[in-house]
DNA sequence: CCTTGACTTGATCCGCGGTTCAAGTCGCAG
DNA sequence: CTGCGACTTGAACCGCGGATCAAGTCAAGG
């Protein structure tokens, strides 16, 4: 009978992680396997759901500690909600800048400007990070 | 008589910059100062637009080795400008993977699931991650 | 039984992007 | 000339996100 639970090697390949990257994460409470075969980690399958929301996640700037307490996180907690509206808001702010990074990239692919990032149509782009946002070490 | 030229110290407040930040970014290429005076790193302006710049593209993911290539490059460097519509479109995948990610945020801020990230709609937008484009140990 | 091979662990190492530190050097005020 | 304070340098250190390594443990197969 196959408990329908997935061995970290599996996981591992499937989520394009390494073995090494995954006992990590669990060391940091973002996963944790629902048993063991001898000593191996057995994994159910949701894990891998799991494992591409922190792949996402941290693909989007996220520290593994950011991921971390939205994981452990209760519906309940007012707190989070506040927190991940804030940080929807970064993400916007975020797209635009990548956006217009974009942009400036695309034009500089064909601009003939001498030194490329003097183009003034590149910098403009550019210049507009109002608020580098630098998070207090807190 | 004044050069118009700018005291590393000067720079750094108006970059919202370390001076350590940068002389870190004078030893990897990316900026220099237009002289000295006395020991002290006097710049021209120019160098804030320089410092946007990367401020904005390490923002977006790039690495000082990256934006140091950028930097460097001439407009005749035809490679440069495969490499810039390459990272446009990387720059473009990003900007959808956030857009899905700042999403799934706002959904989740309201949404009532148990886990919050077990949540379908969450866990719909953040399946789309393609490949991780995990460069194979050769 | 013993070997084999894939996993386990904790520890150590790595590159990145800086910050911090000790020691030295400058120009200016008194 | 003697501080003083703001800069200079190189080197050491830091946190992050893992990768890698040595040594141990397991289950299965011969």
């Amino acid at each position: 009978m196959d408990d329908a639970l997935l061995d970290i090697a599996e996981v591992a390949q499937r989520s394009a992680l390494a073995p090494s990257a995954l006992r990590f994460y669990e060391k940091k409470g973002l996963i944790a396997p629902a048993g063991r075969n001898g000593l191996r980690r057995a994994y159910t399958p949701d894990v891998l759901e799991r494992l591409a929301l922190i792949t996402c996640a941290r693909s989007a700037g996220f520290s593994i500690a950011e991921v971390s307490r939205f994981i452990v996180a209760q519906p309940s907690d007012a707190d989070l909600r506040v927190r991940m509206a804030a940080k929807a808001g970064d993400l916007d702010e975020q797209i635009g800048r990548l956006t217009r990074l974009r942009d400036s990239l695309q034009h500089a692919a064909v601009c003939d400007y001498e030194p490329i990032v003097d183009c003034p149509d590149f910098k403009r782009a550019v210049g507009s990070v109002p608020e580098p946002a630098i998070v207090p070490s807190e």
